[in-house]
DNA sequence: TGCGACCTAGTTTTT
DNA sequence: CTAGGTCGCA
C-alpha cells in the first residue's frame, strides 16, 4: 500500500520530512489530520517503534479518531503510538514520577496519588484563600485570583516575580493567593490543569534521569493545533524532543480562538526562531469548502493586521453564494434557520447530521432549540460537561478522590457531611482550625479529634465512624477495579440509600440513575483500560471533555458554539447572530481582541463544505432587555458580491 | 441543618 | 430572563 496515495506535494513533504524540526502552516481544510495521519503511518512503515512516537491532539476525542485511521493504514501496530492531549500525557509521566519532584520551600511534596483540579475546584480553592488572607472574596475576586494563578503557573512564575508583575497593576494583593494557593494545593496533593504542565516540565528540568527516559524514547514528537499551544506547553514539547530533535507541528494562525486561555501565537513565530534550520511546508489548497464559501472567508481574514502572508485556494466548484439574512429578532430567526433546514431535509440532498448551526455564547442555543423542538427537528447540543457537573456525580466523585488521596480538602469538604452524618459547618470549622493550627490535613484532623479529649463524645464518635469508613474505602479503592469500586462506594458511604430514600429508584430519580451511569461509565473504562486502578479513573474522568464522549449522532442536526466547532465540518453550516454586540463580543475592546472575534467568524465560516448561512436579529432579547443590534462590523469586509442578503420576518414584526 | 426567598451577574473554555 | 449563590429564618 503506497502510503503517499491521494497526498498533494505540500502533504506528501509534510509526510516525509521525518527528521529535524518542521512546521506545517495549514489553512483551514487543508487535510493537515490526514497529512499527521499518513506520516504516523509512515513512520510505522519504516519500521519505527510505535512507542517512540508521540502525537499530540487538543482533545482526547481528536487522539482517538487519529488512531483509529491510522490503525485502519497500517494495522494494530498504530495502537501503541502514545497519541494522547498535553494534560493526559503530564498525568502519565507524574503518575510515574512526582514523587522525584523536589519539593518547594515551605510546601508539601507532592505524593502517588495526587488529585487533578478542574475550575471548579480550583475555584473553591482559591476562595477559601482569598478568606483566610482576609481579602475580598467575591466572584470578581476569585476570578480576578485564577486568571494571575493561572497566568503565572503558564509563564512559569513564583509569587515574587508575580508580585513584581503585578505591582505595575496595583494588584499585588494576588501573589500573596498564590503563594498560599500553591501552599495549600501541595498540602491537598492536588494539581490543577496548569500544574499538570507546569510541573512536568520542572520534573524534566530538575531531573536529568526522566528527562532521558521520555528524551531518549520519543524519537518523533508532533503537536496538532499548535497556534492554541500556551508557553508551557511549547517548553514542554522542545524540551521532549530536545534529544532526537524530530519535532513537528502543525497549526495556522488564523484559527487561534483560545488566547483567553493562555494560547500564543508567538509560538509560531518563535518556532522559526527557536529551530533556524526548520523545514517550512505551506498546505494552502482547501479541499473542503466551496469557492464562494473559501472567497468570503479569505476576504474576512484578510482584513487582519496580526497574520502571516497566505491565501488559499481549492479547485471545488463555485457553489451557491453565501447567504446572509436578516431577521426580525431571534425567535424570526430561529424560525428561518429551522424552515430551511427542513427545506434541505424535503430537498434529500443533506442528511441534519450534516447541518451544523454555530452560535457565539451559549445562550444562543436556546432560542433555536425551542423552534427545533416545535418543529420536532431532533438535535445534539454540544454543551460542556454536562454529566460530570452534576452534583451527585461530583459527590461521588469526590468520594473517590478521598478515598485515593485522603489529603484532598476540596473533595473531603465535599463529602464529609454527604449524606448528612451529623457533622455540619461548625464542626468544619473545627476541624479545619485544628488542621490549620497543628499543620495537618483535613482528615489527620479527623483522625485526631476523634479521639481528643476536649471534643464533646457525641461528634468524636461520628468522626471515628466517618474516619473508618473512608479508610476501609481506600483499602478497597486498591482491592478491585473501577466499576466494582464505585459500586461498593455509594453502597458503603449510604450515598446511594441517601439518593433514593425520598425520591425512590428508577427513571423517576434522575439523581440515582446519573450515579449509576457513573458505574457505567466506570465499566467502559476499565474494559478499555484493563488492570487499571482507581486513581486512574479519576485522573481519566478529570481530563475527559464532553467533545469527547460525545457519540456521533447520525441523524440530527449539531448546535454548538464557535469554540467548540473548531476541527469540524458540515455541509450546511448556520451562523446565527452575525451582529456586534455578539460578534464581536460586546466586551472586546483592543484591536487584539476584535481580530481574535474576526477568526472565530472565520473558523465558523470555514467548517462550511457547500452551503454558508450567516443570520442576525434585528431586535434581540437579552438578559431580559431588548437589544437593537447593528449588523457586525464584519459583514461589511466580505465584499457584497459574494453575499446573497435576505431578510425574514415570520411573525416577529 | 435545611429550605426557601432574595439578589446578582451574565463570552468563549480543547484540559 | 434565569440560574446559581447567599443569607436568614424555622
Amino acid at each position: 500500500m503506497n502510503l503517499l496515495n491521494g497526498l498533494n506535494s505540500g502533504q506528501e513533504d509534510a509526510v516525509l520530512q521525518t527528521d529535524g524540526p518542521v512546521l506545517v502552516l495549514a489553512g483551514a481544510g487543508s487535510g493537515k489530520t490526514r497529512a499527521i495521519i499518513h506520516r504516523v503511518a509512515y513512520l510505522l512503515d519504516g519500521g519505527i517503534n510505535p512507542r517512540r512516537i508521540l502525537a499530540v491532539t487538543f482533545t482526547n476525542k481528536a487522539a482517538e479518531e487519529m488512531r483509529g485511521r491510522a490503525i485502519k493504514m497500517v494495522g494494530d501496530v498504530a495502537e501503541k503510538v502514545l497519541l494522547c492531549t498535553f494534560h493526559s500525557l503530564c498525568a502519565r509521566i507524574l503518575r510515574v514520577h512526582i514523587e522525584k519532584l523536589k519539593p518547594m520551600s515551605g510546601r508539601q511534596p507532592y505524593k502517588m496519588g495526587f488529585s487533578i483540579y478542574d475550575d471548579s475546584d480550583k475555584k473553591r480553592l482559591c476562595l477559601s484563600c482569598l478568606k483566610d488572607l482576609g481579602q475580598p472574596h467575591n466572584a470578581d475576586s476569585v476570578k480576578a485570583a485564577r486568571k494571575w494563578i493561572s497566568y503565572a503557573k503558564i509563564e512559569g512564575l513564583e509569587p515574587e516575580n508575580l508580585e513584581a508583575h503585578l505591582e505595575r497593576r496595583g494588584e499585588s494583593r494576588f501573589a500573596r493567593v498564590y503563594e498560599l494557593y500553591l501552599e495549600r494545593a501541595a498540602a491537598c496533593n492536588a494539581l490543577d490543569f496548569d500544574d499538570l504542565l507546569a510541573l512536568t516540565l520542572r520534573l524534566l528540568d530538575e531531573n536529568e534521569e526522566v528527562l532521558s527516559i521520555y528524551q531518549d524514547r520519543f524519537e518523533y514528537c508532533m503537536v496538532d493545533e499548535f497556534q492554541d499551544t500556551n508557553r508551557t506547553q511549547y517548553e514542554l514539547i522542545k524540551t521532549l524532543s530536545g534529544k532526537h530533535k524530530n519535532l513537528f507541528v502543525v497549526g495556522d494562525d488564523d484559527q487561534s480562538i483560545y488566547s483567553f486561555r493562555g494560547a500564543n501565537i508567538r509560538n509560531i513565530l518563535d518556532f522559526e526562531k527557536d529551530f533556524p534550520d526548520a523545514v517550512v511546508i505551506h498546505l494552502d489548497q482547501n479541499y473542503r469548502s466551496t469557492e464562494n464559501i473559501l472567497s468570503a472567508a479569505s476576504a474576512l481574514i484578510e482584513k487582519n493586521r496580526g497574520r502571516m502572508e497566505k491565501r488559499l485556494f481549492t479547485e471545488n466548484t463555485q457553489g451557491e453564494q453565501v447567504v446572509f439574512c436578516t431577521c426580525a429578532d431571534e425567535r424570526a430567526e430561529a424560525e428561518f434557520v429551522c424552515s430551511e433546514i427542513q427545506d434541505i431535509q424535503n430537498g434529500c440532498d443533506s442528511e441534519l447530521g450534516s447541518i451544523g448551526v454555530f452560535y457565539r455564547t451559549n445562550a444562543q442555543s436556546r432560542a433555536i432549540e425551542d423552534e427545533l423542538l416545535k418543529r420536532q427537528i431532533p438535535y445534539t447540543m454540544v454543551r460542556g460537561h454536562r454529566f460530570y457537573e452534576r452534583k451527585e456525580v461530583k459527590d461521588v466523585i469526590a468520594y473517590l478522590k478521598v478515598a485515593v488521596n485522603p489529603d484532598d480538602e476540596i473533595a473531603l469538604e465535599r463529602i464529609i457531611n454527604t449524606p448528612p452524618r451529623g457533622i455540619g459547618k461548625t464542626s468544619i470549622d473545627l476541624l479545619k482550625k485544628h488542621a490549620r493550627g497543628s499543620g495537618i490535613s483535613l482528615f489527620g484532623a479527623v483522625s485526631e479529634l476523634m479521639n481528643a479529649e476536649s471534643v464533646r463524645p457525641a461528634l468524636r464518635k461520628k468522626l471515628g465512624t466517618f474516619c473508618s469508613l473512608m479508610q476501609a474505602l481506600r483499602a478497597a479503592s486498591t482491592a478491585m477495579g473501577p466499576p466494582k469500586f464505585v459500586e461498593h462506594l455509594i453502597n458503603e458511604t449510604g450515598y446511594f440509600h441517601y439518593l433514593i430514600e425520598d425520591e425512590g429508584e428508577g427513571e423517576q430519580n434522575p439523581r440515582a440513575e446519573n450515579v449509576k451511569e457513573l458505574v457505567t461509565v466506570a465499566r467502559g473504562f476499565a474494559e478499555r483500560n484493563p488492570n487499571s486502578s482507581a486513581l486512574d479513573f479519576t485522573h481519566h474522568i478529570a481530563l475527559l471533555s464532553d467533545v469527547d464522549q460525545l457519540k456521533e449522532q447520525e441523524d440530527t442536526v449539531s448546535l454548538l458554539t464557535l469554540h467548540s466547532a473548531k476541527g469540524l465540518e458540515f455541509d450546511v453550516v448556520f451562523l446565527v447572530g452575525v451582529e456586534a454586540g455578539l460578534l464581536p463580543h460586546y466586551s472586546v475592546s483592543t484591536r487584539e481582541q476584535l481580530e481574535e472575534e474576526r477568526r472565530l467568524l472565520y473558523v465558523g465560516m470555514t467548517r462550511a463544505k457547500k452551503m454558508l448561512i450567516l443570520t442576525r436579529a434585528w431586535r434581540r432579547s437579552i438578559f431580559g432587555r431588548t437589544a437593537m443590534n447593528p449588523g457586525s462590523p464584519f459583514i461589511q469586509e466580505i465584499p457584497a458580491v459574494m453575499l446573497k442578503t435576505t431578510a425574514f420576518y415570520g411573525d416577529g414584526i
